[in-house]
Formats: structure tokens, sequence, C-alpha cells
DNA sequence: CGTTTTTGACCAGCGC
DNA sequence: GCGCTGGTCAAAAACG
């Protein structure tokens, strides 16, 4: 995250949700404008009967977890603003992009280990798209964003999505809204998990590829690595949970991996870095697109939630009940 | 029967 | 030149 969020009233990420104003308490860095609350305390005369007061514990609860939260938040916005001066370094010295240069689509191991060899901090930047995949490094949007690319001229359009999926689910899958056809499958030397080669199967001539590994680290962490540029739309959205199985999957189910809704320090770190992709005005553009999507996947994140669906019906029931004539 | 997945073989780049 | 490795091909299998 970064000060855009603190300055955006309407897509402030302040996740005090159903906790009353805390006035005498320091907002949190990141989170400037007055929180929203879903359950307003003072909603009602105070008539507090053991669930209200579980529910308060609840809240409380959930109000400690929301302060982490927006510390968090406001540790990433440091990083990101030392990143981005970082960046801007970078970008006043462009013999520092000694890694550009175009790359071959196919048997171009020279200048390509993007995929094996960690990169180098600055270059490893990922990005929260709006169907919990973290889009990382530069120059490909692969949902149709179009202005997620820097150094453009210098770089292959070669990007990576992390996405969080159950252990337990062994398929390669990331749904991002493209159909796939698998053409291979490679146990490479670094990881122990197999490493399966797509191509983007939704128009013939697109030349996009992309490989799927899971992460050496976090076996939860699906790695794809996208080359190349589609040359058509994304497919409707009726088509986007055939991602992977393209269509048939070989008598399979359709693999949908959660999307990135709990991530580990490591991976916000890469979400934070992410911002640093862009600066000026793409970086106005892409930001807005961004944080906007962000904004919206937290709502979906938190309507998901059954015990936060839960916690909101105990709470408006509760105070219904309180309302309701019948009661004395 | 058509499409996709699987998987072993093959090819090319790279380091020694 | 040789071996290692990643990437791709293509035949066979699997599936609806």
């Amino acid at each position: 995250m970064d000060p855009w969020v603190s300055s955006q009233p309407s897509l402030s990420l302040d996740l005090r949700v159903g906790v009353p104003p805390l006035g005498h308490r320091q907002a949190p860095a990141v989170a400037m404008v007055k929180p929203k609350v879903l359950v307003e305390e003072t909603f009602l005369p105070i008539k507090k009967g053991p669930e209200v007061v579980a529910l308060e514990a609840e809240l409380q609860r959930m109000s400690a977890e929301n302060r982490q939260l927006s510390e968090m938040l406001t540790a990433v916005a440091v990083k990101y603003e030392a990143l981005q001066s970082q960046f801007s370094v970078v970008s006043a010295n462009p013999s520092s992009t000694s890694e550009g240069g175009s790359v071959s689509p196919s048997r171009k191991r020279k200048s390509e280990s993007l995929d094996d060899s960690p990169p180098p901090p600055q270059q490893h930047r990922h990005l929260h798209t709006p169907g919990g995949l973290v889009l990382a490094d530069q120059t490909e949007c692969t949902s149709g964003e179009p202005c997620m690319r820097i150094r453009e001229e210098c770089k292959p359009k070669i990007s990576k999505l992390y996405v969080h999926v159950d252990p337990s689910d062994i398929s390669l899958v990331v749904k991002d809204g493209y159909q796939w056809r698998k053409y291979g499958q490679k146990v490479t030397k670094d990881n122990p998990c197999p490493r399966a080669y797509f191509k983007c199967s939704f128009a013939p001539s697109c030349p996009v590829k992309k490989k799927v590994q899971r992460s050496a680290e976090d076996n939860t962490i699906l790695v794809a690595t996208y080359e190349g540029e589609h040359n058509h739309g994304q497919p409707p959205a009726a088509q986007q949970n055939s991602d992977g199985g393209s269509g048939k999957s070989a008598g399979k189910p359709p693999q949908v991996p959660a999307p990135v809704t709990h991530l580990s320090p490591h991976h916000q770190e890469h979400a934070a870095a992410a911002a640093v992709v862009v600066t000026g005005e793409q970086a106005a553009a892409a930001s807005e697109l961004i944080r906007r999507k962000l904004a919206e996947q937290m709502a979906m994140t938190l309507t998901r939630d059954p015990s936060f669906k839960a916690a909101l019906v105990t709470a408006l029931s509760g105070r219904i009940l309180e309302l309701s004539p019948t009661k004395d």
C-alpha cells in the first residue's frame, strides 16, 4: 500500500469493521478518514444482553486485528516510499537496466532466468489483481489493464502471478481469466514440484505462454510466469472458470484456486513493492484501477467470510430483536 | 469422436 | 566436446 490510500477517502483501507470510532485512539497512519462503521454502536439505547457482550468481545478482537493490519499497512507504505525513491534513482540511470533486451519466446534460456533465480528486490514486484492474484514484475497486464507497463521497450512481456491455493490441491491451475492448454510438464532442478507449461488456447494465434510451478518455499503458493502478450481480448467471464483446464479438463472438476485473501508478510511485501512498478501518470491511472479493485476484493472477501457474516447477522438480529415491539 | 492431458523423447543453450 | 538443464514436441491415453 502506499500513501495514495491515505489520500483517498473512498478507498480507505481502514479495516475497523463494526468498531465504534475511538476518538481517543490515534488513527493508524494508513487510515486517515473517518471509519465507516457497519454496526453502529450507538444505534440503539444501551441494553446489553449476553449476545451483545459476546459480540462486543468479538468486535474488540476484530478491532485489534484491524489495528494490526493497519500497522502492517503502515510498514508497507514506508517500504513503498523507500522503494519508490530507490526506483526514481534507478529510472534516472537507464544504464542500470542491463537485464533488458528482447527474449524470443522459446528456447531462450540465456536471458530468461527470471523464473529460477530470485530477481533483485527491485525487480521482484507483485500486484494484487481483483481475482486474488498477485501480479509481479512489469509489463504484462493479463486482465487488459492498459497502464501497468514500464520500460516495455526494453523488456520482454514477462510477468508473474502468485496465487494462494490449498496445499492439498495438486493441480497447477491458475485462474486468470484466459483459456490455457497444457503442453508440457517438467521437474526442474531447484524445485521438487513439477512445472507445467501452458499456451493460450483462446486464440489460436495468441503467442502467450505461461509456466506454473509451486513455490519451493511455500507450496501453497503457485507461481505463474507469463510470457508474451495476448493478441485478443479477455474471454468472457463465463469462461473464466475453465482456466488451465481450458474447457474440457479431462474429467477433472474445474480447479479454482482460492484467491490470495490472506497474504503472509512475505507476500505483502511483494504486494507493496508492486506499487514501485509505475510512476507518474501511468502510476496514477494504474494505482487508481488497482486500488479500486483491491477495495472491491476486500469487500468481496469480507462478504465471503462466514464468520464476518455471522457476526453481522448476529449484530443486526440482536438489534432488531431489541427494537421489536414484542420485547418488553 | 473431438479435445485435452500426460509423458517420454528430443532439441538447444549454457557451463565446464 | 560433453553433460546438464529447461523448454517443446508429439504420440498415446483419458475424458465427456
